[in-house]
DNA sequence: CGTCGCGCTCG
DNA sequence: CGAGCGCGACG
């Protein structure tokens, strides 16, 4: 069953719509945790997400990836300046609601729909919250909106073949990276060659790994040439050259292994034990193709959400951390 | 059109 | 309390 979530962007609405996604700050600017930006996490293909602002419903949008960690956009330029650097990106593809729907219009019937906590607008008054960005809303306050007025949904049903995915996206800033890492005159022609081989597992940052790990910890793959060298912290979001060649931040893994934790939809805590994210239940990890061997291997079909992989050294769990950050944890 | 201050809602 | 992707007034 697809969820059904309402975002107050007035700020950055246009573009957000023009990109084809939402974006916002992981945290509040003082750190505070934020039910509306961890609704980003919850939010999941298919998703149904009505957009808000100039007070009305102007698009009707639908989830085409879970998100993922990407910085401010910079076509946001003043807008959110309080904001932190780094947030989440959800690939949303949107479609015009005509004529726009002013929830004050139909707030006697709105109102008792709405949530009583984390509502997105004032239940009696109809006006925005300040306080929310993201929030859940039931089928029926989507469908009481959309009553009435006209979206392509046909489009919306279509939407996730051409809009944004995740390579897309991660392509970009990978891009925006590399030329950094050109233009930096500070290293070397050799670094930089080995930071650019990094980007896909190749090079110095491999063979790094090889002296680490010998094995896919998921599947017990031992065969070089079906495993990938995946950096733990994401390649992207490494903050030095040293980072990105360690080999302590890496794992071999197969390729679904490696997609999977490449998103998040799974992880390694400091004991070695795999955390599935709770945004992805078993089937799911079956269509995106989790290895049968790990099934085989770990039992999954019958397994709790955790099991056990092996050991981690602590430079691993350093780096470990940081990768679960990207793991929502719900609450 | 942008800025400012008043709200309300949440942790 | 402070923080926040709203709102309307005022220029």
């Amino acid at each position: 069953m697809p969820q059904f979530w309402w975002v107050n962007h007035n700020q950055t609405a246009r573009q957000e719509i023009e990109g084809q996604y939402l974006w916002s700050p992981k945290t509040e600017s003082n750190g505070a945790r934020s039910e509306f930006y961890n609704n980003m996490r919850r939010a999941s293909p298919g998703d149904f997400v009505l957009s808000f602002f100039e007070q009305a419903i102007r698009y009707v949008g639908r989830v085409t990836e879970f998100a993922f960690t990407a910085p401010k956009p910079a076509e946001f330029k003043e807008a959110g300046s309080y904001w932190n650097k780094e947030g989440w990106l959800l690939p949303v593809f949107w479609t015009q609601l005509d004529p726009p729907v002013r929830p004050k219009a139909l707030i006697e019937v709105l109102g008792p729909l709405l949530p009583t906590k984390y509502s997105p607008i004032n239940p009696t008054s109809g006006s925005g919250n300040q306080k929310a960005y993201l929030a859940n809303i039931s089928p029926a306050v989507f469908q009481t909106i959309v009553d009435g007025a006209i979206f392509d949904h046909a489009a919306l049903e279509r939407g996730g073949a051409n809009s944004l995915t995740f390579e897309i996206v991660n392509e970009q800033l990978e891009d925006a990276v590399e030329r950094q890492i050109k233009d930096d005159i500070s290293l070397d022609d050799t670094v930089k060659k080995s930071l650019i081989l990094a980007r896909r597992g190749q090079g110095r940052f491999r063979a790094n790994v090889e002296m680490v790990e010998r094995s896919c910890r998921l599947t017990g793959v031992t065969n070089p040439s079906l495993l990938i060298a995946s950096h733990i912290k994401p390649w992207r979001l490494c903050n030095s050259a040293q980072e990105r060649l360690d080999g302590m931040n890496g794992l071999l893994l197969t390729p679904d292994a490696d997609h999977l934790f490449d998103r998040g939809f799974i992880s390694f805590n400091d004991g070695g034990e795999v955390l599935v994210s709770p945004r992805v239940d078993r089937t799911d990890l079956q269509r995106l193709g989790f290895d049968q061997l790990a099934m085989q291997r770990f039992g999954f079909a019958e397994a709790p959400a955790t099991w056990h992989v092996g050991a981690f050294t602590a430079q691993q769990q350093s780096y470990l951390a940081h990768h679960r950050t990207e793991v929502f944890v719900s609450g």
